[in-house]
DNA sequence: CCAGGTTGTAAGCAGCTGCTTACAACGCTA
DNA sequence: TAGCGTTGTAAGCAGCTGCTTACAACCTGG
C-alpha cells in the first residue's frame, strides 16, 4: 500500500532527487549527468529540479556540502584518514561518496567550486589537528592528496593492481608511510 | 614574411591541433573542451579536426598518448618520481601535462580509458623498478596514485595551503614519506 | 464547498555539441 | 597548361543541454 502512496510530497521528492543526483554526480561527475538523468532514477519530472534547486549547480552544491559533512561529523579525528580510506576501499553498499562526489566535481566554476573547496578545508582542518609540526596543515593537505589519488586511480581510472588489491593491504603500505607525515613530536 | 606563410600544410595543421589540444585538454578536461574551441586555437577550421583525427575521442588519444610517453622516455626510473613532481609543481612554462591531461579526463570511456590506462602502467611500471618488495607494483601504484592527488588538489581545486606551497617544501615532506614506500631492502 | 496556493506534468525554446556535406582554392605532375 | 588530388572554408544537421512556460490535479483553510 505505501507505493505511489506519497505523491505530492514536497519533502520527500526533494529527498529523492538529492539521493538521485548524489548517486550520479559521484559515479559520472557533474558534466556528464544530465538532469533528465537526475529526475528519471528519482522517478520525477525533471522541472521540479528547477523548481526545488534553481539550476543544476544548485543542487550539485546541496549535494557536495551536505555528503562532504556526513561523515566529518560521525568520525573523530585519529580516526577521520583511516575511516576515509577504508570506506572508500570498501565495495559497493551504502559507502560514503563524499571523495568521488568531490574529485568528480573538477572542473566545474563558481559557487560549486567555493563549496568544494571549503569542504576540503574542514576535512584537512581535522586531520591537521593531528600533528604539532609547524607546517601542519601542508601535512594534512598531503595526505588528504592522496586519499584523493587512491580514489582516483581506484575508481575513475580503474588502474591494476590498485583497483583490485586487497583493502588491508593498501591500508597497511598507506598507513605505515603517512605515519611520519601526520604524528606528534612524541 | 613567416606569418601567413605555411597555409595548406598539412602537417602543420595537425601539429597545430594536437598543440591546441594537449592545452586545452590539460587545462580543462575532455568534456568541457570544445571542438571548436581546439580549432580557434588552433587557428583552424574545425571540420578539419574530423578530417584529420576522424573524432574529438581520436585526436584525445594521441593527445595523452604522445604526452604521457614523452617525459617516460626523457627520465631515468629514479627519477622519474621526483621529477614528475617538480614538473608538476614548477610553475607556468612549457611544462608536462600529462598527469594533468590524464586526471581531467577521468569519466571519458571507450578507447581512450584503454589508453590511458596503458599510459599509467608504463609509469608504474617504470616506478616498481626502484624496489624489490613482493608488492613492488602496488606500492608504484600508489606513488602514483599520490602524484595525481597532489596535481588534483593544487591545479584542479586550488585548495590551500598546498596550491600555493613552497616545491621545497612540499618535495621535502612527500619525497620522505614515499622513500618507506620505494627503497630497496637493502 | 470553493477560492487559492502547492505540487506535478507536458511541451517547447534557444543555444550548444560533435560531426557532415558541398564546394572553392590551391599546387603538383603529366 | 590541363587535369586532379589535396587542403581549406562555410553552412548546416540532428541530437542533446539546461531551463521555462502554460496548465492540470490536488489539498487546505475559510
Amino acid at each position: 500500500m505505501t507505493e505511489q502512496a506519497r505523491k505530492r510530497d514536497a519533502v520527500a521528492t526533494r529527498q529523492a532527487f538529492l539521493d538521485a543526483a548524489a548517486k550520479l554526480f559521484a559515479e559520472r561527475g557533474f558534466d556528464r549527468t544530465t538532469v533528465r538523468d537526475i529526475a528519471k532514477l528519482a522517478g520525477v519530472n525533471q522541472a521540479l529540479l528547477f523548481r526545488y534547486f534553481g539550476s543544476k549547480e544548485a543542487l550539485f552544491e546541496e549535494v557536495i556540502a551536505r555528503s562532504g559533512r556526513e561523515q566529518l561529523a560521525t568520525t573523530p579525528p585519529e580516526r577521520l584518514f583511516s575511516t576515509s580510506l577504508r570506506s572508500m576501499l570498501e565495495p559497493g553498499g551504502r559507502r560514503n561518496r563524499a571523495l568521488e562526489t568531490y574529485l568528480r566535481s573538477s572542473g566545474s566554476d563558481g559557487a560549486a567550486a567555493a563549496i568544494r573547496q571549503e569542504v576540503g578545508r574542514e576535512y584537512a582542518g581535522v586531520l591537521a589537528t593531528l600533528t604539532d609540526a609547524p607546517d601542519a596543515e601542508l601535512r594534512a593537505d598531503l595526505a588528504l592528496a592522496w586519499l584523493m589519488g587512491i580514489a582516483l586511480v581506484r575508481e575513475v581510472t580503474g588502474k591494476e593492481p590498485l583497483a583490485g588489491a586487497d583493502p588491508d593491504d593498501i591500508c597497511r603500505l598507506v598507513l605505515t608511510a603517512i605515519k611520519t607525515l601526520l604524528e606528534r613530536s612524541e
